[in-house]
DNA sequence: ATCCCTCTTCTTGTATACACGAAGAAGACA
DNA sequence: TGTCTTCTTCGTGTATACAAGAAGAGGGAT
């Protein structure tokens, strides 16, 4: 229906720039980080073609994009079904983002790299940031942690980092839905994050993002009562 | 992510059982292995269409699963880029991969769990393959490591470690070509690290898996010579 | 001769039509 | 009444048709 933004807040749909494709993937994975589709369930294309206001060509790329991030599982002759978080995976990726976010800080710490600005300043927006804007808010914490990955100078790990974003952004959507996280928390580590890194203190820094990324395993038990 | 597919040497075409976008998808990589296509030129849709024999819809499919794995680089209106291998994306590939399989094998030794027999049938397999066979070769060694890390019981360390898979397999390609990678060299290492995660040794583990990683490096250099 | 503009052509992006297979309903038989 | 079979229906998989933008050729102006 009229479901589709984007992650800016601003209004996007009426910018007739935006591809078809985009628009339905968009479209679909708002829908899907709402928790608009059923775990489980399957996600008919002509349906969603309808309701985005495009065929089923573009949507049939943006079910494998997302398919391919993690969002869906494709079953052959089936369809694309929605993937459910279960809590083996969650630990599993837990574990999977501590070892990327601490290589990056330690590789930081021991070649000296620069820490962005940038960091700072999505503190900032953070902060400015309305806690009703749960798809902003998670956004802007993502680009935080992604900066932090970024700084270590290796692409690829990058990439690893963007891989494991799906089930991420949904924990994280539904920690906000729910109100478990406490965004005030959050920004104040990762003020303390900015600053252990900018002294390069491998040891405060690692020990920081142990904590800081501890909530996750806690807001997951606190999110399966 | 990394679906399996059909290795090597089998002959792929008059399977009909296999859907159009599978052997699209199987065409277009096996050319791309092969070197059959220009870094940084484009694959156009018809042309590989009816190389196949089938028509762009399950061609596009397969360019985008193609491009989700990173061979190649989506370009709008432009079509799909054949993705080069740099150095530098190589050296952080390197980094990565160190940094899985490393995570991989420590936590294997220490909780103790139990080193997976199908790496004993791996190296036999890998004994009994004809070096010629390129494609063969390079996915043995592959499953080889993937038993390793699914041997952490991480499925998302397991996804990660697939998702490195693209480069990977087209450095090994490269190398078996050239003449550079020396198949005997490799499967000792194979049973060297067999038999440290046997003993759940983790020094000797994780100096094995630095050492045996380390060639990756120094084919680089030697392919860019 | 060089540069710029225009037009042609080719390729991708999107929509639609058709084919095949799967899931569920309805009916026949035990 | 329960179960097996068959048929209908619906949705995906694939092919094709149409639209729109980009690259390159060709001609004209400076």
């Amino acid at each position: 229906m009229n479901g589709q933004q984007g992650s800016g807040g601003a209004e996007t749909d009426a910018a007739k720039g935006i591809s078809a494709r985009e628009r339905a993937y968009r479209g679909i994975r708002a829908k899907l980080l709402n928790g608009d589709f059923p775990a489980g369930g399957f996600i008919e294309e002509v349906a969603a073609a309808e309701a985005i206001g495009v065929s089923r060509s573009p949507v049939r790329e943006a079910l494998n994009r997302l398919a391919a991030e993690g969002y869906l599982e494709l079953h052959p002759r089936r369809g694309a079904m929605v993937r459910g978080l279960n809590a083996a995976e969650l630990r599993d990726l837990y574990e999977v983002r501590l070892m990327v976010e601490t290589h990056a800080v330690r590789k930081i710490c021991r070649e000296r790299r620069v820490v962005p600005a940038e960091l700072t300043v999505l503190c900032e927006r953070h902060e400015a940031t309305s806690p009703d804007d749960f798809l902003d808010c998670v956004e802007i914490n993502r680009l935080f942690h992604q900066a932090i990955v970024a700084a270590a100078g290796n692409t690829v790990l990058v990439q690893v980092f963007d891989g494991l974003q799906a089930p991420l952004a949904r924990v994280a959507m539904l920690s906000l839905q729910q109100g478990v996280g406490k965004t005030d928390i959050i920004e104040d580590e990762h003020r303390q994050m900015i600053a252990a890194l900018s002294a390069h203190d491998e040891a405060a820094i690692v020990d920081l993002v142990k904590r800081h990324l501890d909530l996750m395993p806690r807001l997951v038990s606190a999110l399966q009562r």
